[in-house]
RNA sequence: GGGAGUGUAGCUCAGUCGGUAGAGCAACGGCCUUUUAAGCCGUAGGUCCUGGGUUCGAGUCCCAGCACUCUCACCA
């Protein structure tokens, strides 16, 4: 890019005709230009009866029709499309530079705003200012960009060139920036806590390393905000939530991204069930507000989003789609080997949990809560009283795919060290270590809690029907470009 | 990491049986004062992802590599 040769054809070309606008005594990258209206207020104050208006818009050229003396803009600005119409007319002085508007660029006009025979709404404009040259060759006006590899590279393309795209991400934000009201008006208080930790806990996940120089010691790219939450919990912070990344080093999926986005939250003397109507609420408000219909299309499936949930015990949904009883280890082991898992090594609750991954979980489309884990699975959940082979813990499936997860948060120190210590056996040669201090903290009182992780990236797919992770992440990882 | 697919002009895509590389849009030149993916006439534009191989001859067939997509594995 740098060197000459490497220069297009098509950015020679642009080059020039910046050389020949600089000429003119006139800056191609312009500067403050005060007060745009939105396309959309624009289009908005126009009225029949008063052709006197004027208006005045900024943004890019996505389409250019010239008609010799008398030149067809179409502006896109964060709302939406307005019409500039330029006659050779009203902008005798500045023709030149308008000859040399090209698509891409970003311009602002002001004018008189009217109507044109076939009925758009049009900015007139006696004023123009070239507010940035663009030098590189747009992507076909049609079909956009199409290119999926371009598109998660040059995102800042994609988003002029697809307003879809530009649409989903201001959804996305729309999003997070409800959920954030609404914890907030219940009382919740926002965080964060750190995302690099000497320790990666609250989840079973490899973690990446990273290296502090003068400490001089390796440090973890967060898994989870678990542990540290909790420790809030102790210190006082009785209603607390978090929305920020984790990071965990694992493959890539249409579900999975390294980094990727987790509300969690976390409520004192509240349990596993006031968190499912939490979840259930929280995420109806959100179809409510984002969704025109409940029934979404999300990839090849439509999802019914309508309340009531069904909620749904962990043992009665093995019963229901894989036929086995979970007392029956048995007749677990006789499906594992059905399904090809390799069975022989495993603990009975892990068997169970291959089988309940293989035969449940894609029959999970509407919003389902599983609920009542087997404990062996769930370290830092409280049991149930009345069965302690199994914790209070559910989590909510959405066109099968794991959406949230939440518990009543284990709070006895004693246990939780036995926990973490069976966690580890066995794992001596992952990254995992015991959290010390989170037993210190624990044994200073943790109050009873019910705490809830949602996945937002999921959940934002869900809603607005993306059917990749990819495509509710502005920059989501890829493999450096060759030169 | 395994399997399948894709990679051709700036962009979106064709390219038959192996025989000198095609279209639309964009660009460049010309005409045009009410267009809507404006239109009409003309011009130019290619490391067919990269490197080997087979062949008289490869965009096309074979091998290896790279990138992306899907899928499986991994994944509380």
């Amino acid at each position: 890019m740098t060197n000459a040769e490497d220069i297009s054809r098509f950015e020679q070309q642009r080059q020039e005709k910046l050389e020949r606008i600089k000429e003119f005594g006139i800056d191609p990258y312009g500067g403050r230009y005060e007060e745009p209206e939105s396309a959309v207020d624009v289009k908005n104050k126009f009225r029949e009866d008063d052709q006197s208006l004027r208006a005045k818009s900024a943004g890019r050229i996505v389409l250019l029709r010239d008609i010799g003396k008398l030149i067809f803009l179409t502006l896109r600005d964060r709302s939406g499309t307005i019409q500039i119409g330029l006659s050779k007319k009203l902008l005798a002085e500045q023709w030149d530079i308008v000859k040399l508007l090209e698509l891409g660029d970003i311009i602002g006009a002001s004018g008189q705003l009217g109507k044109t025979k076939t009925g758009e709404i049009t900015i007139w404009a006696d004023d123009i200012t070239l507010l940035s040259k663009c030098l590189l060759q747009p992507p076909e006006k049609f079909h956009g960009l199409a290119d999926v590899d371009q598109r998660y590279r040059q995102r800042y393309v994609d988003l002029w060139a697809n307003p879809d795209v530009m649409e989903r991400f201001k959804i996305r934000s729309a999003i997070v920036t409800t959920i954030r009201e609404f914890l907030t008006s219940e009382g919740f208080f926002e965080v964060e806590t750190p995302m690099m930790q000497t320790v990666a806990g609250g989840a079973a996940a490899k973690p990446f390393i990273t290296h502090h120089n003068t400490l001089d010691m390796d440090l973890f790219l967060r898994i989870a905000p678990e542990l540290f939450l909790k420790r809030l919990l102790v210190g006082g912070m009785e209603k607390v939530f978090e929305i920020n990344r984790n990071f965990r080093n694992e493959g890539l999926s249409r579900q999975h991204n390294p980094e990727f986005t987790m509300l969690e939250l976390y409520q004192a003397y509240a349990d596993y069930n006031v968190m499912m109507d939490l979840t259930e609420g929280l995420i109806s408000l959100l179809v409510e507000k984002f969704c025109p219909d409940p029934k979404v299309q999300f990839a090849d499936l439509t999802i019914d989003l309508s309340r009531p949930w069904r909620r749904a015990s962990y043992a009665e949904l093995l019963k229901e789609f894989g036929g086995c009883d979970i007392d029956d280890i048995k007749s677990i082991r006789k499906k594992a080997r059905e399904l090809e898992i390799n069975e022989s090594n495993m603990d009975d609750v892990i068997v169970t949990g291959e089988v309940f991954e293989a035969t449940v979980e894609d029959n999970l489309i509407d919003p389902t809560f599983v609920i009542d884990y087997p404990a062996p699975l769930c370290p830092l959940t409280k049991r149930k009283k009345d069965n302690p082979r199994y914790a209070e813990r559910f989590e909510l499936f959405i066109g099968k795919m794991e959406l949230a997860n939440a518990y009543t948060e284990l709070n006895d120190p004693a246990v939780q060290e036995e926990n973490f210590r069976l966690q580890l056996r066995g794992q001596e040669e992952s990254m995992a270590t015991m959290d010390k201090d989170f037993i210190t903290a624990l044994k200073y009182g943790m109050p009873s809690a019910g705490g809830l992780g949602i996945g937002i990236d999921r959940l934002v797919m869900v809603l607005t029907g993306a059917a990749s992770i990819r495509d509710v992440i502005l920059f989501p990882l890829l493999r450096p470009a060759r030169d």
